[in-house]
DNA sequence: TGTACATCAGTGAACGCGCGTTCACTGATGTAC
DNA sequence: TGTACATCAGTGAACGCGCGTTCACTGATGTAC
């Protein structure tokens, strides 16, 4: 929650206000937004925002390398804002499949099928969270780390509300939410290296794993029951 | 220059022994494994081998840049070998893990427990496997995805000799394995960064993660027989 | 309205650094005869 | 036995490169009066 003036929003009124209108010479204004967007473009399946530099970036974004520094201090505050976007994005494209959900689509196999198309999509922000989160700063992986926590804040809600609903027990929810995210992840991680026609396998491992922990945290809530 | 304490000159007892002709015939003032050893040196909580560099790791072994060359063709090579033998060990340590169970202590537990012992003490081997397997090279990567790879099998067969033994049913075996494996490797990552009074609570959570997973593949094994 | 001034995102040039890699060379050791 | 030669892990020096960072500067824009 940085107090930057992010865009220079002054000209929202409504008509497109020609502001560049004297720059013939000079530089279109950049924003943070436009670094971000940069790194963005230069990250892959090969490219980690750890191994770009600051250079490459201000390339991409079209201006001179220590332009770079009336925007943030270094990567690792460019690296830091980009990660907080990937995990607001991604929890957003995942929210939205799990009210798709239905009693005939579980909320799990519902996030799992759209993590998987993001996977298999052009999305780069999954790729952030994927590889990120084992190098660079700790000011970078405790960033990572917070957004895997707030996925798992979520799917813990989910988790009771669904065995509220199906009237189902469940054993520690917010365990079993967070071995359900860091599982995905994981094996998400495998998937992004492997070609797309073993990518639905491993979708379906992944699913067939997630039961065996759905149906084990009923089994133990059902044990817990009687023997309490 | 530095003189170099050189260790293992196994020929130096004067016996001409003709078949070393291949491996080290004369005097070797550094090995591979010197090398290895070098970058295992650098290797902590914050530097990953994809980010050491060729200079910094033949400084640390006492050699001119240049003369890695003589060993390796580059860090690629090295890292790939490195990888190698931390597998390698780090197998070793849980098979002897494994061996320890008892009816008392679980073949899961005991495997955890030798995991954790690993994390917390200033065991290097492991936080290779750990970190390295979502950056660098593919060919990196693939040796990294082929140690789990390894892990993963010989749990699979261990589960299912336990299983055996205590006349629980078990479903998907090779899947229960990679789950423990995948899950146990991703909570482990995040616990490197933790102080160690919270990695207790980790390996906690840890146990009970798997615990739900075993759960399930049981009481799936039963309702599969019962539904046969 | 015009003028003066402050602000600040942009700039080119330069710096020192560590990097990977190359080159021709050295000298100890083993082999051939 | 000695001599000549081959082998090869080591070496210092040098290279060109991209990097992060610094500096003084520019000029468009908004504001005060």
């Amino acid at each position: 929650m940085q107090d930057h003036a992010k865009p220079l929003d002054s000209e929202s009124n409504g008509e497109q206000n020609p502001p560049q209108r004297a720059h013939q010479g000079r530089k279109a204004v950049i924003t943070r937004d436009d670094l971000i967007d940069a790194a963005l473009k230069l990250i892959g399946p090969h490219r980690s925002i750890s191994t770009l530099s600051l250079r490459e970036v201000a390339r991409e974004a079209g201006i001179a390398p220590n332009s770079f520094y009336r925007h943030f201090r270094d990567m690792d505050e460019l690296a830091i804002a980009l990660i907080d976007r990937a995990g607001r994005s991604l929890r957003k494209i995942i929210g939205e499949a799990r009210n798709r959900a239905s009693p005939e689509r579980s909320v799990v196999r519902s996030s799992v099928e759209a993590f998987m198309e993001q996977l298999n999509g052009d999305e780069r922000y999954l790729h952030i969270l994927l590889r990120e989160g084992t190098v660079g700063s700790d000011a970078f992986k405790q960033a990572v780390e917070r957004e895997l926590n707030f996925f798992e804040e979520e799917l813990r809600v989910d988790l009771i509300r669904l065995a509220e609903t199906n009237n189902t027990g469940i054993y520690e929810p917010a365990l079993v939410a967070k071995a359900i995210t860091r599982l995905v992840f994981a094996m998400g991680a495998t998937a992004m290296d492997l070609p797309l026609e073993k990518r639905a396998e491993i979708q379906e491992q992944m699913t067939t794993m997630l039961r065996m922990i759905v149906v084990g945290t009923q089994t133990m809530a059902q044990s817990d029951t009687i023997r309490l």
